[in-house]
DNA sequence: GAGCACTGC
């Protein structure tokens, strides 16, 4: 659905000379050229009409004709890409173009071409090293177009990125090199936007949506080169790719394989791939220089407002990068920050400073606002202005923020943490790792020589900070993964050769999960749910809920609500105004449960956009945020998809239908029956979870007004107390009823639960023996 | 009566 009518790159008209300039610049080897006449590619183009765009040059000479396949040397490579002509579609290259290209010749990568070229030309699987501003995400895939030729085998060359933005503009950015139009012979392909055609040779895309491809193309066969970048920061869905191009590569010999990586931990993929061989090149990044505190701080956030100041007061120009673990705290620091520059400003003639908070959820709008130039002088000839930015490891990876001179690093972060005994994924405020620091510590070089202020002192650095952060496998609840894995066919989930093994707990976690939802059987075999539940980008429960919704006659509702809890949060509640927004949720409340609210709330949604609202003002309005729910649209359209090509029935129970809600809170157990709580006492605010008997509270941030003995909930969080957070009321005969099997009271611990749910059989068998047989719903 | 590190399908 997305607009595709870029422009993309433009041509300049070189129409008269094309002929001759075609003729000087054959590349050495050209020989015959009309032996040379068929080039598959181009017929290909030919059987499409030629009617994409591409012009008329169906039979142009290009300089490919003399490459050999895995035999390209820089030289012939670099002659082929001076040409008047592009190689690759015949049409007279532009003048950007050759601006470009007289930048990347600059590039650090660029004078090892040729090393590259060999090595790539030596072995199957290769390890590359490249710091920040070596060039390695634009050129070496590019290399590898010019010796692989896809228009000779037909395959496409894959390079992954672990973030959906980096994919499409590193797409856009080589395109423009290779002086194509994106989406032709250079694509991407992200979740929600396929921008590649049949022309389509060089692919960039994310790391997940590799994996959801080879779910369904085991051997990946489309690909005769994959490049998996970024791999220092070990996504999940990085270190299943590179365990399975490990067992694809055994299998097919044709394929190449390049993982790229920003650190010298090197060797531990070289040592992982077989002892792969490796090159490295070098960044291009100005010195920075560090400092330790000489004593630890007892107050990081307070040592940090310090420094911040101290470096306002005592430093030449250069705008401060300051990293700390969340909102509030950012939010709070920028205040004091503002408050302590304006005392400053009057005591001692400050510069002025603007400061600027940075975090994932800040509105897009507001985060564009870090690019804004630093203030300018008080008054002519006064002390020059700054900026600081304050953000969460955001600024690490996935924003680069130039003309930062100064970083101060308090050295710590908020991880995701998974405890596979109480099953709880949470966050953490937790010191950072070494590489971590080293590249908050980059941050300060991009532009000029920098400085980087580390509040902690050099011994806590060398002894204390873990060396690389641990991989997402070792932190996260793997349920998904273990179905994915499944999916992909992988028969042996022990022996499956990760880098890092997860803990065996965890697998077993995992495993039980999926067997209690009856995506695995007795066996570990994938059923025919567990197979259908892979193919939805969901997580377990959720696609189970949402397959066995239609027997509940409201899977058109499961659809809507999964597909909101799949969004970040559609509330939006302003530090300002929550008293409004709080009375505006109200107008949505469902007494019985959250996940009803955010049906109601979606409802509203669509039947305003159906009036014709303008739907950003109507959700202002309404304190809804139009960025997630027309986001969850989005995914609902995408799930919809996947339902109907399983012929999953969308159904509803009518409106009028008392049974309407009741349909909506049962089929939420379908997926959900493990994660149940009851009340310790008719009065308590206090709730125990079935089986984990963990005590929770519900989140103060539900509409659930009286609630009942039994909710279903939707995520356990852990912050100042144990929540539950999106919760529905339940009755808990309904539990016995949908999921016997977890149910069976003889596997319950004894206590409170068991007795009641006991209490709860006997009611059920009693009132059976009255009526007969159970009525019907 | 709290809060949402960051990604991805």
């Amino acid at each position: 659905m997305a607009s595709h009518d870029d422009k993309g790159v433009k041509r300049s008209n070189m129409d008269d000379n094309a002929n001759d300039s075609k003729r000087i610049k054959r590349g050495e080897n050209g020989g015959d050229a009309s032996a040379e006449k068929y080039n598959p590619y181009l017929a290909h183009l030919n059987e499409d009409g030629n009617g994409s765009g591409s012009g008329n040059n169906g039979d142009f000479e290009s300089p490919l004709d003399a490459f050999k396949r895995h035999e390209t040397t820089a030289l012939q490579a670099a002659q082929a890409e001076d040409s008047e002509l592009n190689p690759w579609t015949g049409q007279p290259h532009s003048q950007r173009y050759f601006d470009i290209l007289k930048v990347r010749r600059d590039l650090p990568v660029h004078k090892q071409r040729q090393e590259f070229l060999d090595m790539y030309h030596s072995t199957q699987i290769l390890v590359f090293v490249g710091e920040t501003g070596s060039g390695k995400t634009t050129q070496i895939p590019q290399y590898v177009l010019y010796d692989e030729l896809p228009h000779t085998t037909g395959k496409l060359i894959a390079c992954t990125q672990p973030r959906r933005v980096a994919a499409m503009s590193v797409a856009q950015r080589v395109a423009n090199e290779l002086d194509v139009e994106l989406g032709q012979e250079v694509g991407y392909s992200i979740r929600f936007e396929n921008r590649t055609g049949p022309k389509t040779m060089l692919k960039y895309m994310t790391d997940g949506q590799l994996l959801r491809e080879s779910m369904h193309d085991h051997d990946m066969s489309r690909y005769s080169c994959i490049i998996l970048d970024e791999a220092h920061e070990r996504t999940l869905a990085t270190d299943i790719l590179m365990a399975l191009l490990k067992q694809i590569a055994a299998r097919r010999k044709d394929l190449k394989i390049i993982v790229m990586s920003a650190t010298l931990d090197a060797q531990k993929f070289q040592s992982y791939f077989y002892n792969a061989p490796l090159l490295a090149v070098p960044g291009r990044t100005f010195p920075v220089e560090i400092f330790y505190t000489p004593e630890p701080e007892r107050d990081y956030l307070e040592a940090a407002v310090r420094t911040v100041l101290q470096i306002h007061a005592t430093e030449p120009e250069g705008d401060i990068l300051l990293f700390l673990t969340g909102e509030e705290e950012i939010e709070d620091a920028c205040r004091r920050i503002s408050l302590e520059v304006d005392d400053m400003i009057r005591e001692s003639d400050a510069g002025p400073m603007k400061v600027y908070p940075l975090y994932g959820t800040l509105p897009p709008a507001h985060q564009q606002r870090i690019f804004e130039k630093a203030p300018e002088p008080l008054r002519k000839g006064g002390r020059p202005g700054r900026k600081v930015i304050v953000s969460t490891n955001i600024a690490e990876t996935s924003l680069t923020i130039d003309g930062i001179v100064y970083v101060v690093d308090p050295g710590f972060s908020k991880q995701k943490i998974y405890n596979p005994r109480s099953r709880v994924e949470s966050l953490l405020v937790s010191p950072i790792s070494k590489a971590s620091a080293q590249q908050r510590a980059g941050r300060a070089g991009r532009t000029r020589p920098g400085k980087c202020f580390r509040l902690y002192t050099e011994k806590a650095f060398k002894k204390e900070l873990i060396e690389q952060t641990y991989p997402e496998i070792l932190r996260s609840n793997l349920a998904n993964t273990v179905l994915e894995l499944k999916k992909l066919g992988v028969e042996d989930l022990v022996h499956f050769d990760l880098m890092d093994p997860p803990a065996p707990e965890t697998m077993m976690r995992a495993l039980e999960e999926l067997n209690y939802l009856a995506c695995l059987d007795d066996d570990g075999e994938l059923t025919r749910l567990g197979g259908m539940a892979s193919e939805f980008p969901l997580d377990p429960a959720l696609a189970v809920m949402l397959i066995s919704s239609p027997e509940f006659y409201c899977s058109n509702e499961i659809l809507s609500i999964v597909s909101l809890l799949s969004v970040p949060s559609i509330w939006v509640r302003p530090n300002n105004a929550r008293k409004r927004a709080d009375e505006m949720k109200m107008q949505f409340a469902h007494p019985d449960g959250d996940h009803l609210t955010l049906l109601n709330a979606y409802h509203a949604y669509k039947g305003a956009e159906t009036n014709g609202e303008d739907m950003k003002r109507w959700c202002h309005e309404h304190f809804l945020s139009y960025r997630h729910l027309s986001s969850a649209d989005n995914v609902r359209a995408q799930l919809k998809r996947i339902m109907e090509t399983h012929e999953i029935d969308l159904v509803s129970t009518p409106f009028q239908d008392k049974n309407y809600y009741t349909n909506i809170r049962r089929a939420l157990l379908a997926g959900f029956f493990m994660q149940v709580a009851m009340r310790e006492s008719s009065n308590s605010k206090v709730y125990k979870t079935v089986k984990d008997d963990q005590l929770v509270m519900i989140h103060p941030s539900t509409s659930v007004t009286s609630p009942y003995d039994w909710v279903v909930y939707n995520e356990f969080v852990l912050t100042t107390k144990q929540y539950v957070r999106t919760v529905t009321n339940i009755r808990p005969e309904w539990l016995l009823e949908i999921a016997p099997v977890y149910y069976d009271l003889d596997t319950f611990e004894k206590g409170e639960i068991k007795s009641a749910l006991t209490r709860i059989t006997d009611k059920v068998k009693r009132r059976q023996a009255i009526k007969g047989s159970g009525s019907g719903r």
